[in-house]
DNA sequence: ATGGTCGCACCGCGA
């Protein structure tokens, strides 16, 4: 047996519930993490997704923000949030544990400019995650860090890099920034699995981002050693990009070993 | 690929 982990920003789950169906139907995953739910929990779609089969374990945010998890076995010990005492309405994390797995789905800042405040908050941000997982995580457990980083790594990861060069999305600052989080003790899967290859995860709803393959690989699967060792196979299912009522992100899998 | 932002909330903002 074993145990497929998917990461997604779905953009709105109430604007994707129809396609979030089917896209569990056809690849029967056994954990999602979910981005940009953009509701509340109390709109959250639960009783869909249980007659789909699936739990879900949820910190929501009116128009904005908000992650899941969602798995076939009921989810355990879950934890909402940075766990820091800072004061920040953003739903941007959530922890919990599936078939011994331990995952957190995250919606890293996007940042917009390098000269808004959006830009120091997602560099805080990510300096905050780093000290979660040295409260929260053994690096020699299985953990992985499912999420839209909203950070392309490496040029690698972009279609034109030298058009995004300076952006909050790949300037040398944030790449810095996800160095200082997987210097915890965290393997990129979908990477592991495609050196060299260049494999996107979102393109631009603008200016035919898409027909292009105008793209950029912002979606990840972090993983521990332990975990990332039972690693067999990671892809993007960019059929899940296609259509009129796609997301701009498409999944990002990773299969691991029992 | 068969088009040419989308989602939410409000008439703009965030991505």
């Amino acid at each position: 047996m074993s145990i497929a982990v998917v990461t997604w920003n779905v953009n709105s789950i109430r604007a994707r519930l129809d396609r979030l169906l089917a896209f569990l139907a056809r690849h029967s995953p056994d954990a999602v993490c979910l981005q940009e739910l953009k509701v509340e929990d109390a709109q959250f779609p639960f009783v869909e997704l249980r007659a789909a089969g699936y739990h879900a374990v949820v910190a929501g945010q009116k128009t904005y923000n908000g992650v899941a998890i969602l798995a076939k076995e009921e989810p355990t010990d879950v934890l909402r949030g940075l766990d820091d005492g800072e004061d920040d309405a953003q739903a941007r994390l959530i922890a919990a544990t599936v078939r011994g797995i331990r995952i957190a789905s995250a919606y890293f800042p996007n940042g917009g400019e390098p000269a808004s405040p959006k830009y120091p908050y997602k560099l805080a941000w990510m300096r905050r995650l780093r000290r979660w997982l040295d409260r929260h995580v053994d690096p020699a457990s299985p953990f992985v860090l499912g999420g839209d980083f909203n950070v392309a790594p490496d040029d690698l990861d972009i279609k034109n890099p030298e058009h995004w060069r300076d952006s909050v999305l790949a300037n040398d600052e944030v790449r810095a920034a996800l160095a200082e989080i997987r210097a915890f003790g965290l393997v990129d899967v979908l990477r592991k699995h495609h050196p060299g290859e260049a494999i996107y995860s979102w393109w631009d709803y603008r200016m035919l981002g898409f027909p292009k393959n105008d793209g950029l690989r912002i979606d990840h699967l972090d993983a521990t050693p332990a975990l990332a060792a039972r690693s067999e196979q990671a892809f993007v299912d960019r059929e899940e990009r296609k259509g009129k009522a796609a997301s701009d992100h498409a999944p990002v899998f990773a299969v691991f070993s029992e």
